[in-house]
DNA sequence: AGAATTATGTTGCAAATGCAACAAAAGGAA
DNA sequence: TTCCTTTTGTTGCATTTGCAACATAATTCT
């Protein structure tokens, strides 16, 4: 298993330790399982050990929706379990055979006595995912509330730039994907592509861009 | 001051005990004056004790934004602080005299000596305080993400019916602000309740709504 | 290599939406 | 009450966008 950011800077040999400490309960998952319904309770934290899970959730009309694809070091149900809304409105299906690593809500902010000196550590990066979360979510807002393709195109791009400190940089997605996180039709977005580059805002090649 | 719920199930009395156990410190801003600028360093949360304050973040083309605006007992800057962005890209900007009060991060995640029971409490306050809104920021791009006015509207108010738990009930917005939440513009938002209404899906009157 | 699949670009067209300008209604203040 | 401001609804129009259908590259698989 590939270490979870919720253990960052927790060393293996102590985390076995506190996990006992944690209670934390390891169960097995067959792919095509769900390991969490809509409706259930949720005062826990989950971590993927192994396996790839899909969050989904359904709308009124029985529309099965994707939200996010989770895999290896992952966690899920933080939110919930966080904000005290102990009833999930999410559903965790397992895509492939899963480890999953169950932790009580309770026992990561209950300090134990054990003089587990990696608890506020772990305190710590739980703030940290969902502090960081938060961000992403932010960012994601601040950008699909532009009105027009153009300024929601040019508005991620533009964080692209800041984040890797250059007018050209390379994208994590694919066109498809692309659309997908700006809310808008690939081929809308890719004719504006196509019209901010005759227009000299930028310049595009594949997952390259550059912002003139 | 009325207490924020970052103090949630803290004593009055424990507090202020707690308060110097984490080194909290109160200042006072006047009105107009800034908090906290954009490209400062956040490693504290700021608690706001008496007064209001706006968030504000500056595109590129230095167009002010208004975020959003907080009051007596909210929280600013969790979420860098937490997620270890130490740098906000956020302004704080005082628009009443103010009294707020810092704690830096550090001392909230780790755990003091001096036994302080509420410690934990604090922390999971902290916890609640993110996740929550955490939890807000999603439903909202699930909605904004809709593709049409239509779905949008019918997105949010059925989001509003099931914490109502009622297919009649009272919108928190005006029609301005409902039109900035689902970010459309405000006549093509009034268009499509009209239509809605004389589709048979909804019956609006003012701030009531109910859903057919 | 050859076939099949997937990713990307192109375009016509209808529908949806933003924008602007105005009208009516509601609420507040003097 | 009367005046003024704010909120809400209405509508014409130009633009944007989604949608669908197709063409062309690029990639993967056998």
């Amino acid at each position: 298993m590939s270490k979870s950011p919720l253990f960052d800077a927790i060393h293996t040999d102590d985390l076995e330790k506190m996990l006992t400490c944690l209670g934390g309960q390891q169960k097995k998952y067959d792919k095509g399982t769900f390991i969490m319904i809509a409706g259930d309770i949720v005062d826990f934290v989950g971590v993927i050990l192994s396996g790839n899970v899909q969050v989904i959730k359904e709308d009124i009309n029985g529309n099965r929706n994707i939200i996010a694809e989770l895999s290896e070091g992952d966690v899920f149900g933080e939110a919930f379990a966080c904000a005290g809304i102990s009833i999930s409105n999410e559903t965790i299906l397992a895509i492939t055979d899963c480890e999953i690593m169950m932790i009580k809500f309770k026992k990561i902010v209950t300090t134990c006595s054990n003089a587990c000196e990696f608890h506020s550590k772990l305190i710590s990066n739980m703030l940290k995912i969902i502090a960081q979360k938060n961000l992403n979510l932010n960012e994601k807002i601040e950008i699909i509330t532009k009105r027009t393709i153009r300024e929601k195109i040019m508005s991620y791009l533009l964080t692209q730039a800041e984040k890797n400190r250059s007018t050209s940089f390379e994208i994590p997605f694919t066109r498809n994907e692309l659309s997908d996180y700006l809310c808008v039709e690939r081929s809308a977005m890719s004719r504006e592509l196509g019209k901010m580059q005759k227009d000299g805002l930028i310049k595009v090649e594949k997952r390259n861009f550059k912002i003139l």
